[in-house]
DNA sequence: CATATAAACTGTATTGGTTACAATTCTATT
DNA sequence: AATAGAATTGTAACCAATACAGTTTATATG
């Protein structure tokens, strides 16, 4: 069944990373993957709680850092006060709406960025964060 | 003197935001206009409370949310755990030392971002984070 | 100058996301 | 079944940030 089938391909991948595939961990990769929203931990625990009602919160925060130090998912800090989370490892930017509070991924090319003045250091990650108004936002805010 | 000239030019900016320019907000633009650091609101009172004993951190807080709503500041989201501040508007990137944790700017051209997945988006800030190791950092580790 | 009003500042209490840690449960091996 | 180690849990503690009420300072008016 497709379930299954999605289990075991999440269950290799953390595998390949030295990490046991516990069901906790599964779930969690799990809905990293489904969810492009680049949910917070609260929303994580709040979601899975419902159908693994022995889940910890603690557990949710500990797989979250063993992903991000294994670079199988990346902290977003988009916000100034809750970390986000992406399994989507590609190079990608991120644009917040201020009003709708929407985070959605867009693409660039990350070789275009002229990055000159870093000649000599080691680039290990790029985060690129825009904020502003989505167009359903500015469509509603220009009508008043 | 200097420093009353100092004092005038960030007094003016400030009055034209509409931002009275009281004794402690004065200097604490002085201090994020002087230093590169992008420091904390730890490392602002610190440092400014050895000259103001008066100074209360809640007002380093207080003066620094004005200042961004004003768009004479910017919250600098590199760090997980603690915001940081910038006076410098311009557009730059910054990249943070994994191993020094050493927070420095460099420049990039705004426009050479391709944002076509942003049309109809209206964007009002653009943040660019970089992670790695800085040429010193490097050096020193590779000698093991 | 004296008084009144508003703005700025201060100090403490509280909030909320995150981590520390010890106890418990689960998993794998013998 | 028994043991050891890993994973998970629940609570306590931490700490950056905010809320809030009280105090001080600045500005305006008579
Ligand atoms: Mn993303
Ligand atoms: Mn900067
Ligand atoms: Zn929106
Ligand atoms: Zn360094």
């Amino acid at each position: 069944m497709e379930l299954s089938n999605k289990t075991e391909i999440i269950g290799s991948m953390l595998l390949k990373e030295n990490i046991k595939p516990s069901y906790a961990r599964i779930r969690i990769m799990e809905y990293l993957l489904s969810r492009k929203s680049h949910p917070t931990v609260d929303e994580i625990y709040t979601a899975l709680v419902k159908e693994i009602p022995t889940l910890s919160k603690t557990t949710v925060y500990n797989t979250l850092n063993l992903f991000v130090k294994s670079n199988i998912a990346r902290v977003i800090t988009i916000e100034e006060n809750e970390t986000r989370y992406d399994a989507d490892m590609s190079c990608h930017g991120h644009f917040k709406c201020e009003s709708c509070k929407a985070i959605r991924d867009f693409s660039f090319k990350c070789a275009a960025i002229d990055t000159s003045d870093l000649d000599g250091f080691l680039i290990r990650e790029k985060n690129v964060y825009y904020y502003g108004l989505c167009p359903e936002c500015l469509a509603s805010e220009s009508q008043d």
